[in-house]
DNA sequence: GCGCAATCGGACGGATATGGTCCGATTTGA
DNA sequence: TCAAATCGGACCATATCCGTCCGATTGCGC
């Protein structure tokens, strides 16, 4: 009943890319210089070792939650503004769909009792009810509230900064 | 963001073990007969092989949620009525408190930046919604709706019933 | 009072999934 | 055209989880 690390690494690190590259930022015309984020950036600001990163940027990017450019400036950025992505997306593109149950997922009939099975509409209203609990907090609202530059959930195994 | 097949299962068998023996029931003067339930009888009943059964029984037990008896003619039965226990029960007896992140941990300050860490308070929205709403689920709920006698929530790798 | 049988309880080993590391493919900029 | 920097995927070590087994304990029958 936990989400696994990758989980929430991507949300520390989709917070962090939130603060500072929205959607459509591409480079500042003043400045000249990339708004854009790659992996390396991301893992020394959130804590995130840096194969992990490439790795949750490499899945997001697949998900449709971060744009990524190749080559040299490249780097990925989010496709879609803050507000509109929310937990059960990070979630879902790492984790794969929400679904506490083997039953619960798409095409899963393995249950070999399932038309009798008493407990899944239940489990199945369980299920709905988490995957709405995490679709009602958005990565914009992660990066309110309190100020400091940078704030990695969970870096448990980190010991140096 | 899936429950182990562990308390997965444990669901499967509180709700069997709910169906036959509610609390307090001991044995039935009548029959003369143990109206307790034993792991070998919960799992044949519930297609969990016996092995895992065994497993959930003790921790089911361990956790207060089963009343065991041992020597001969013993077995378990629920602790409380069934609907006073709720599938948050369930999962945090065999799988531990309900915590997405390792921060929402009881005693758990590994995180380095836990002070400055923002979406902390926000992952704990979202867990105390989750937890809601595995607590708004009771046993009881799950043993009525649909008659056959018995209908487990998954036996995926169980081939012959 | 004693032996036997049946049960729970914990310990061990294998398997799957996860997390970390590495190298290659691709693209942009000079 | 060359070179640098980036993403993308493949490989391996690790940890957790699942399934199996054996011992400890208890109650019944003799």
């Amino acid at each position: 009943m936990r989400l696994s690390s990758f989980a929430d690494y991507a949300v520390v690190l989709m917070s962090a890319a939130a603060r500072h590259c929205g959607a459509g930022a591409g480079r500042d015309p003043a400045t000249h210089k990339h708004l854009r984020m790659n992996a390396t950036t991301l893992s020394a600001e959130t804590g995130i070792p840096l194969p992990t990163a490439q790795k949750l940027v490499s899945r997001l990017s697949a998900a449709g939650l971060l744009e990524s450019s190749r080559g040299t400036g490249g780097g990925v950025r989010l496709a879609r503004p803050p507000a509109t992505i929310t937990l059960a997306d990070v979630v879902e593109a790492v984790e794969g769909p929400i679904a506490m149950t083997a039953c619960a997922e798409m095409g899963a009939h393995d249950c070999n009792l399932e038309s009798d099975c008493r407990i899944r509409p239940h489990m199945n209203l369980a299920n709905d009810a988490i995957r709405a609990a995490l679709a009602g907090v958005t990565i914009a609202s992660l990066t309110r509230d309190i100020p400091p530059p940078f704030a990695p959930s969970e870096v448990e195994k980190q010991v140096a900064l």
